[in-house]
DNA sequence: GAAGTTATCGTCATGTTGACAATAAAGGTT
DNA sequence: AACCTTTATTGTCAACATGACGATAACTTC
């Protein structure tokens, strides 16, 4: 269906109302070898040419938020099925965004255990995980407004390991209490003592579930498997409910 | 400038992008003798006539989000220069929120002081002040899906309160404890203890600064005004900065 | 002046944190 | 096999924060 006049919400100059392109953006995050890795995409044309960027597009009619940014993910990083979290971020522009004209942009923020990015052929923009401390330290130049868009996704994500249970959105289904302490680590960008972290990672009530099993073959004692408690998994229409209370503090800056 | 051609982000179909009517819808928060008020405006026309709806309205051409909120709130409140603390809340849609097609709006939240509302022609949309909780209970019925995002901006609200300095957002430039207190109790729904909430608001540092000042002529002993710290201030650029830490404990719901 | 009201300061038991000792359970080394 | 290294896990303890309330202080109202 097409709308061809509005009479409601007028702008007092009586036009029609203004239409914007819309994309949706995604900030990727997973932690790859204890360090927050972010997905970017090469970019092949002008503007910012030979740039990264965020992987995105544009949302297509019909489409909603999450809808297409789980489909541009899952398109330029070659992956079926989406792992992990996805929520939105924010929204930013339309003003100054693109050196063509005004584009209004949805960004997403995706917490995820790490998955292979697909190889697409060189005609495809390259999608590929990189290290965020050298996109924040300038070894890397993101296009358009993508380095503030990583920012305001780096803060989001720091805070939502302090109250929510979506540290193990970055894990495997099941995992251990030293595995999930590396994802603090890597997030927050500093160390956490081991054993604090397991007496309040194991004590907070509906956090955690011990499923019996063990690890074996790494090196030392072997450790005891987790995974999210039921009350602390994500539900359709209530995702990650549970809250971690008190938060699991993250020391101070 | 108008784009004409897209080489970039082009979608799999190879068809210009889709355009959306984009709007802007503010959550304007309020304190009125110590209950929680939302600010909405009747509708005067088809869907939804006679309805209430949150302020809002398109976004023109060469603005960006914030500003369109702080300018169509203004506009329907019948305000010159907007009080409190204006920040964006998410953006909803653009699939099946309007019986007329899609549109996408961005909603923002509002803390302020309580504030005259214009009371506008007969001809315009009429913009006053509702209990939230006869909003929520049923009394009124929201339009579109304006319920949805006055939840969410509910739930924005009382998590704001616990980490930042945002609460102060609700009184004037100078307050008491108590004032203080009465936002935290209208906005979480609770009651709290005087004397802890005292001693956890004076004694958390660069949260409150003293004025030195004391109301007089209310009932009972005069009070102490105090006002935002320094560093609790917000500044261009960086809103509402210094955290509570430890947050301020909301009760377990 | 007495009573009522609100603000502010204290007290105390309880719970949480941060620092760190000690033990457990594996693999690797000699 | 005895030892060493590594990592996991369980405790201990002081410092601090919270929640529940008692006790004053300083006004207004009657």
């Amino acid at each position: 269906m097409t709308i061809t006049s509005y009479t409601w919400y007028m702008p007092a100059s009586h036009t029609a109302p203004e239409r914007f392109p819309v994309t949706v953006d995604v900030v990727a995050l997973t932690v790859r070898n204890s360090q927050l890795n972010v997905l970017l995409i090469t970019r092949l044309i002008e503007p910012f040419k030979g740039k990264l960027a965020l992987p995105g597009g544009f949302v297509l009619a019909g489409e909603d938020l999450l809808e297409a940014a789980g489909r541009e993910l899952a398109e330029e990083a070659g992956v079926e099925h989406l792992p992990g979290h996805l929520e939105q971020l924010g929204s930013y522009g339309p003003k100054g965004r693109d050196p063509r004209g005004d584009v209004l942009t949805v960004a997403h923020l995706l917490l995820a255990p790490d998955f292979p990015v697909l190889s697409a052929g060189s005609d495809a923009e390259q999608a590929a995980w990189y290290p965020v401390r050298e996109v924040l330290d300038g070894t890397y130049q993101l296009a358009f407004d993508h380095s503030r868009i990583l920012a305001d996704a780096l803060e989001r994500a720091k805070s939502k390991l302090e109250y929510s249970p979506l540290g193990a959105a970055f894990c495997g289904e099941e995992f251990t209490i030293a595995q999930l302490r590396a994802v603090y680590e890597a997030v927050w960008g500093t160390r956490l003592d081991p054993r604090n972290f397991h007496r309040k990672a194991t004590g907070t009530p509906g956090f955690l579930e011990d499923t019996g099993r063990m690890t074996a073959g790494d090196a030392g004692r072997p450790a005891a498997l987790f995974r999210l408690a039921p009350e602390a998994r994500p539900t359709p229409g209530h995702p990650a409910r549970a809250v971690l209370n008190p938060p699991l503090m993250r020391p101070r800056d």
